[in-house]
DNA sequence: CTGAAAGCGCTAACAT
DNA sequence: ATGTTAGCGCTTTCAG
């Protein structure tokens, strides 16, 4: 591994020009084929690669798009980073029936889809993709570093300041994802949460017969929560109802959150009936919300409707399953590397904005088993 | 956005020269506080943002690190790829109680953990990550791709040909993860596959007192298939069973596979008794069987002892619950990275080969419940 | 179809 | 502490 063999040496070695080189293997067809060849069989010798800085660079495009999400995971237990290369030698270590470790409780599935998708679209493309972690606090350092490697840059909204993203918005394009429609010069890609929540509720009150849904929302600063919680009142307005004199309850959009807001009603409820339907903001708040209602002897759907937001994977497999709107996670990310491409492709078109449908489920939990 | 600002722009707006802007970046202490902050002044004001190809050109160090993985996933059914952008206004579909499809059957809940594991390590040593996905069948492209434009590449071993490893490493170090030790020049992340199946069986011999327990295979051309069985041979050997006088079954490292290795056994036995102990080359091939060993009336741990290796999370999740060797995948990831940052200290060092332990859980498969 | 030459934006000596 | 000055390896006109 003496030198990094560059173009230099491969048109050296195969007696033609550096350009030619070059377009072996950008333009393979202005060369004659004898010559590639030629080229080719030195590249091979040599062990040449090229390098994606200096085409980068000559280039004024990396070929590359960057996907940016805030924390990654929490870090496991005793998985913490180390400097310790040493490691012990072979061995085994012998645990007695691990209790169960509550199941990964991974907030980020949701970042496991979308990155699934943006991958998918980006080898469509012919793009590679870049992720980028935001880890505690500061996201700056890390979006400005990958935004000077990639040429487009796809972000969950609301995950960095828009000082920040007005900042790498004057070297490369940036793609929203997620979130509320904003009134900027963003693209955006995101999912129908409002027309969701909407569906969801025709179907609880017009199928159903509920008139009278508890509504649990998320944090409430969340731009997903406000547009469900928007959806959920534009239904109920149309079938007159008053939405303001329904009581509303409060979650986190965590599964401990939705014990808690149970716990609470139940409590508050002092043997009284429960509502004949709760409609969470989110799954995880639903799934933990039925988990005290059930031990505590409430019948779902028969005493109480349950019905949740996102269609997670545990939503599939809870009993009773739980009926709820599914998100397009990896539409999502598809969408998101589509738009970027689209908009290296023409940087003039207006601010693009795409609003991606949703999948309402009717399971058990609003409807008694199939 | 009419042109990306660069270091001059920079330099001419802060009234300093281009190697002072760089300065305030790579070594701001060296840079008088005032000086530096006019020089943030303008980074602000214009919108620079450092391009990394040229800093990776100037710098001969990209700062990246690649991870390269075949087939990240199969295609979701309508979820391939697209060139329509357009999409459907918003809109909400309705579905009724969709059957479970199975659960996803992501073979690589394995690479998210690697992947995981890998990208806290980069994190921790201040580098980003790269990752690359093997699609169809040639990787030659993707990995000579991501070889130029990263600093260090870690590969599944054996997910590309050597002639191709051979040729990226001319230009960077290469870290192969999981698989056999190979005795070549490569650096090498792996776990204690051996080790862990031999422990597993010793528990199986000596403790339950099974002295004829069935093999099953995987794949025959797989290492990690390999190594598992030599450590169950090794143990048996031990105690002075000969191992090849014992029936061996061959599963393919799928469910599917684990069913029909079930349903010959039930076949060929024809009423007789099932053996006492089944020993699994996977946890999934062990999961399948367990699925048709039951449905048959066999009861586990009862009637036959089944046991797995992996230690993925539907092994928790079985009833009964699964007694297996759990790989520490994460740890497989950090470790890759690692190794890959300490050979970029010191690249003369000789190649590396860490081996990573591994734990035995037993559980209700092998013990009854507990 | 191929070669010559001018950068791309930045880092890293080396001066000052 | 700051400026000057070579490149880093490749793409891309422009000629021929």
């Amino acid at each position: 591994m003496k030198k990094t063999p560059t173009v230099y040496d491969v048109a050296a070695d195969a007696g033609v020009s550096i350009a030619t080189v070059s377009r072996v293997f950008r333009r393979p067809d202005d060369v004659r084929a004898s010559t590639r060849e030629t080229v080719l069989a030195s590249v091979r010798a040599l062990g040449y690669v090229p390098s994606a800085s200096a085409r980068g660079l000559a280039a004024r495009r990396t070929g590359v798009l960057g996907l940016f999400f805030p924390d990654f995971d929490v870090v496991d237990e005793g998985d913490a980073p180390s400097d310790d290369l040493s490691g012990s030698a072979s061995r085994v270590e012998v645990v007695r029936d691990i209790p169960d470790t509550g199941g990964a409780q991974r907030a980020d599935l949701y970042f496991d889809e979308v990155l699934r998708g943006s991958e998918l679209q980006a080898w469509h493309d012919g793009f590679t993709l870049m992720i980028g972690v935001g880890r505690g606090s500061n996201p700056v350092e890390v979006v400005t570093d990958i935004a000077g490697r990639v040429d487009g840059l796809a972000l969950l909204a609301g995950s960095v300041p828009d000082s920040l993203l007005e900042h790498v918005s004057r070297r490369i394009p940036i793609v929203l994802i997620a979130g509320a429609r904003r009134d900027d010069d963003f693209d955006h890609v995101m999912v129908a949460n409002a027309d969701g929540m909407h569906a969801l509720t025709r179907h609880v009150v017009d199928d159903l017969g509920v008139r009278d849904p508890v509504f649990v929302a998320g944090p409430s600063a969340t731009a997903d929560d406000v547009e469900r919680h928007e959806g959920f009142r534009r239904a109920l307005a149309e079938s007159g109802i008053d939405a303001e004199a329904l009581p509303v309850l409060h979650g986190d959009f965590t599964r401990a959150g939705g014990r808690r807001v149970a716990a609470d009603l139940l409590e508050t409820l002092a043997g009284a009936a429960p509502p004949r339907a709760i409609m969470c903001s989110n799954d995880q708040t639903a799934l933990g919300l039925m988990e005290v209602l059930i031990a505590a002897g409430v019948r779902i759907p028969l005493d109480t409707i349950v019905t949740g937001f996102d269609g997670i994977a545990e939503s599939r497999m809870s009993s009773p399953r739980l009926t709820t709107v599914q998100q397009p996670m990896i539409a999502l990310g598809r969408a998101a590397v589509a738009t970027m491409r689209s908009r290296l492709e023409d940087p003039e078109q207006p601010p693009m904005a795409r609003r991606l449908p949703v999948k309402l489920l009717l399971r058990e939990s609003s409807e008694g088993s199939a």
